[in-house]
DNA sequence: TTAGGGTTAG
């Protein structure tokens, strides 16, 4: 690439001009083609307006019209349709276009070989599109700042990034002028290669030679490094900006604060927002939105709450966005009487509901078990033209299913596929994890293998939740199989799938089994339930011994035992008729705040009954 | 007549 490029030089100018001179032939036609109807009717057709909402078909017809008519249109009229076509991002076509241009010996221009590099560089065919240039330059055109830009754009594309930031410093030594479209060029390209910091260092660059970066080269950077999370970054760059006397705009404002409150830096976004009142930029819907929304997230519902009565005196309208995020964060934190209160309020002020609104609002009544309103929202959404997409369906299967009625989850899927919506990994899984609720174990396995022919791949819950649902339904030994399946393959075992194959064998009587699983975690750390399965599984067997060694060795590894823990080993050691171990289990469980469970006083109030304790027990549990 | 990516919120 170097060397094409490196080629570019003074000298090139001066053939250049040559060789628009001695192209007179499109110049004469064109002369000449006033009087001729056909390219009349091409000019006609390629006026700016036309171009703009051009069909392909009608391109390619004109196209045909083109190289009919005599003399040919001149080569601006081609560079036009070319574009055209590019735009409708119909490369390979471009391509083709060009090459019968040639074959009919109209010749290219600058434009003509910019378009096609251009062309060539969007189809990841950068060695063809350097061919070009090396091709065009030895025709005497030299590449203008727009055709490097393209050039520019394929490196960044293809896995060409450090060509891309050397292509920019050749620019530079060769006297070219890198424009915001350079800048924005190679800086996304930097964060698409995750080259954060280089983007960063570019402006140092940039400066140091004596290039300032404006406002969009900044924003390019700020956003990208907010997408990141890299707020501090992103914050330097703003006090740089401010040295460098360019004033950062509300977009830039606005990204960098919510990327702070995403981040949970809520304080830093609320102290940014002054600051940016103070510097006299003034916030709009947007900002405001993405504060109100942060904060009712971390449940800061006063903040939110004067946030948005200050934007309503201010005049900046809350929108669709503001309702909707407000109507999720009440929604999530189970305040539905103040979401449906919001959605009354945006009614009222004739601000439509749309997708996010009606999605929220029906989790809300799910997570209620109010599932007929829910579905009545659902349809209400459908009747005003606003579309469930696979969330909705999800949200509101998810709450037919907990509801335990999977039927009706199942008629919904069948429902979205007819809509032409393909389900997704979550509505599989939850649709699985319904229909072994149900007891429909056979369903359940079937849309397993469903899922896999339909090419939606199961993750780590679906696994799970089919394991689960096998252990559950005593088809340990079938999910055992899926259970080495799954160790065999590439993905990265949790401690809920050991937790669920430990329970699923000590259940089945396999505590063997189940501890040999439990002392090769691979690499997965045992979690409080893993010990309780064990300790449970122990119990189940009257091993107590092993039972009491595993408590030991659970607080020595730093895992807090909890009520479960507890009750298990009291249950265990009251059925083994040591009621001194038990007295001391629910000394110690008392003094961690821990209360006996219905489990542990059914048991003691029949062993009161048949005398084989005494009242003191049932004192020292309450 | 040619190029980039947008500009941010649920």
């Amino acid at each position: 690439m170097m060397r094409s490029v490196a080629v570019i030089g003074k000298k090139c100018l001066h053939r250049h001009t040559v060789v628009l001179k001695g192209n007179p032939r499109t110049t004469l036609c064109w002369e000449r083609s006033f009087a001729g109807a056909s390219s009349d009717d091409c000019r006609e057709k390629l006026s700016r307006k036309v171009l703009q909402d051009l069909k392909l078909d009608d391109a390619i017809g004109l196209f045909g019209d083109m190289v009919k008519s005599r003399p040919f249109p001149s080569i601006v009229e081609f560079n036009k349709l070319l574009s055209a076509v590019a735009k409708m991002k119909k490369f390979e076509l471009v391509i083709s276009l060009g090459e019968q241009m040639q074959t009919l010996g109209i010749s290219h221009d600058l434009y003509t070989y910019s378009i096609l590099i251009n062309c060539f560089c969007r189809r990841s065919q950068l060695s063809l599109a350097l061919a070009l240039l090396g091709k065009m330059m030895k025709l005497g055109y030299e590449p203008d700042i727009v055709t490097l830009n393209s050039l520019l754009n394929g490196f960044c594309h293809g896995n060409r990034i450090s060509d891309a930031v050397a292509l920019v410093d050749q620019m530079v030594e060769m006297g070219y002028k890198p424009d915001t479209v350079t800048f924005t060029t190679l800086i996304h390209g930097l964060f698409l290669h995750n080259k954060a910091s280089e983007a960063v260092a570019l402006i140092d660059r940039m400066v140091q030679r004596g290039c300032q970066p404006d406002l969009v080269t900044y924003g390019a950077v700020v956003n990208g490094l907010c997408k990141r999370g890299d707020t501090d970054l992103a914050l330097n760059l703003l006090n740089k900006m401010e040295a460098a006397k360019i004033e950062a705009n509300v977009v830039i404002y606005s990204t960098v604060i919510d990327s702070l409150c995403k981040y949970r830096h809520e304080d830093d976004a609320l102290n940014l927002f002054t600051e940016m009142e103070n510097k006299g930029v003034r916030p709009n819907v947007i900002t405001y939105s993405s504060l109100i929304s942060c904060l009712c997230n971390y449940g800061r519902w006063s903040d939110a709450s004067r946030l948005l009565s200050d934007m309503i005196e201010r005049k900046i309208n809350p929108n669709v966005v503001t309702f909707s995020a407000l109507i999720d964060a009440f929604v999530k934190k189970g305040k539905l009487v103040e979401a449906e209160k919001l959605y009354d309020e945006m009614i009222k002020r004739s601000i439509d509901p749309d997708i996010f609104t009606y999605s929220s609002l029906i989790n809300g009544f799910c997570m209620h078990d109010r599932l007929d309103e829910a579905k009545h929202m659902f349809e209400l959404m459908i009747s005003k033209d606003c579309f469930p997409n696979v969330v909705t369906y999800n949200t509101l299967i998810k709450g037919f299913c907990k509801a335990k009625r999977v039927e009706e989850g199942m008629e919904l899927f069948r429902e979205m596929s007819q809509r032409g919506l393909v389900g997704d990994t979550v509505t599989y899984t939850t649709l699985i994890q319904g229909l072994f609720q149900a007891g429909d174990v056979d369903m359940a396995q079937e849309l397993f293998k469903e899922m896999e022919s339909f090419g939606v791949s199961p993750d780590i819950w679906t696994y799970n939740i089919l394991l689960d649902g096998l252990c559950d339904h005593r088809k340990l030994e079938k999910a055992s199989v899926v259970f080495e399946s799954m160790q065999k393959s590439k993905m990265e075992l949790n401690i809920f799938t050991y937790n669920i194959m430990i329970e699923g064998m000590c259940k089945a009587g396999e505590v063997d089994n189940a501890w040999k699983l439990f002392t090769g975690l691979n690499g997965v750390k045992a979690n409080v339930v893993t010990y309780n399965t064990m300790i449970s599984g122990f119990c189940r067997k009257s091993l107590l011994q092993e039972a009491n060694a595993l408590f030991i060795e659970m607080k020595e590894n730093r895992t807090l035992p909890d009520s479960c823990t507890y009750n298990t080993l009291i249950r265990a050691h009251l059925r083994d008729g040591d009621k001194t171990a038990s007295a001391e289990l629910i000394k110690a469980m008392r003094s961690c705040g821990f209360v006996g469970d219905a489990s542990t006083f059914g048991l003691i109030t029949n062993m009161l009954h048949d005398g084989r304790l005494d009242k003191s027990f049932l004192d020292m549990l309450s």
